[in-house]
DNA sequence: AACTGACCAATAGGAACGTTTTGGTCAGTT
DNA sequence: AACTGACCAAAACGTTCCTATTGGTCAGTT
């Protein structure tokens, strides 16, 4: 059975779509319950039967965000194993990243709120794990067991390397106007940064691409399952 | 005439000091005049001999840090002009911006109270200029028309990448806990990759790198003089 | 000339109070 | 069963007032 509870309730679903527009407009520390309600077109009980605190509404919010994201990696990952090649990887985790528009769009104080919600539903460290640097990192070494990066160099190094040039590249992409302006696109600036430094001259046969593409699907689904426990329990048992 | 008063006077010396001791204690927000005179050792109104205001004399200080990377990066460049190379000017970059204590240990609250004195006193601009990333930007065209970058990506993307390595090695580097761990060095991996994106197969010659250093430490040189006005302009005048 | 610290206007901070708003509940309705 | 919105305790907010603190000045001292 479905964690969300929008997939059982289109009032439910009234919901969410109503607070994400509210957080876009507005961000978080402005947000009332009655005013969802009424953009919404319910009655405030109603959003209770739903969710047991409005806290727990705005974390399933964003961990909704989260699970999208995860889904559309695990899904590029399935239909196209290439994917997975570290110079393929890292611009589809920039371009990801990038559309994570609820956080990214947060003030600095809103994004304060944020955490200390995040950190009062016990969700601090799944949050984490969901960006994108903390993703690659979390797979580097299934891309070094299946020879899709160069052997030349420590793995910790590489993984190093990677997590900084993710946060660098993704920064700049989410602040342009602090980044000198590229000829190309800052996705394919990274994907040949990436693959002059971390990959082999040798590219890896699909059998290896296949495999590796497997298991960091896997991976990321298991940081899926656990988005989506995180959701189940913002929600009304039973609702 | 050296714009430094603390060059001309003991006391002004003193107060600088202080000041810099209290703000790594306790920050910018909690900072008084008394505090500072006390710790000193001088009377308020000596303050205030040298700085027409407490918001001048921050400023100062500040500027002051600075003024102390960029003599740093003069200094190195001229003592070796082997380090305009971008595998070598990236981590010397890193390296001299991970000593910038006084504005690295800001809370975001200091920091944003920093950022409306500079503002206020029309200097923004110019601290932005002394980052490591904007310090590089600027010199990048020097870099490619003296042959130290490889000429088979335009210069601009080749720009671009630099500025999102410098800022994710930088946060890498400022921010370890929120990093991987490296086996080696960050500075020998950032050193390392920029040798491979950006540097061409056949190494310039001395006499190209001598050019390069001595047009990079000049354009070091111009912003080094800006920052100097800008301190002369926080003291009082004949002072 | 260099320096000091008492002085003071301005500002910051905190307490008290009253008003307004909000999260969450639940009796009543459909 | 699903839903609503009046209700209410709690919290947030704004205002007023008073006290304490601070930035900056300057008459007096060395």
């Amino acid at each position: 059975m479905s964690q969300l509870v929008e997939h059982r309730s289109r009032k439910a679903a009234r919901v969410l779509e109503s607070t994400r527009e509210l957080v876009l407009d507005h961000g978080i520390r402005k947000l009332t319950v009655a005013e969802i309600a009424k953009a919404a077109g319910v009655g405030k009980g109603t959003v209770y039967l739903y969710w047991p605190s409005k806290e727990d509404l705005i974390v399933g919010l964003f961990a909704r965000e989260a699970l999208t994201l995860l889904e559309a990696l695990v899904a590029r990952l399935d239909a196209d194993p290439a994917s997975v090649l570290p110079s393929r990887l890292a611009p589809l985790l920039v371009s990801t990243g990038r559309r994570i528009t609820l956080a990214n769009r947060l003030t600095a104080g809103d994004f304060d709120l944020l955490r200390q919600l995040v950190r009062q539903s016990g969700a601090r460290e799944l949050f984490a794990d969901v960006m994108p640097a903390a993703l690659c990192e979390a797979v580097m070494p299934v891309l070094h067991r299946h020879g899709l990066l160069r052997n030349d160099r420590p793995l910790a190094d590489q993984a190093f390397a990677m997590h900084a040039m993710l946060t660098g590249f993704g920064d700049a992409v989410l602040e342009p106007d602090a980044a000198p302006r590229p000829a190309g696109e800052p996705e394919a600036i990274l994907a040949d940064a990436v693959a002059r430094l971390l990959e082999p001259a040798t590219a890896p046969d699909d059998a290896a691409l296949a495999a590796a593409a497997t298991e960091v699907a896997a991976a990321v689904n298991r940081t899926r399952d656990a988005v989506l426990d995180l959701i189940g329990r913002t929600q009304v048992p039973g609702a």
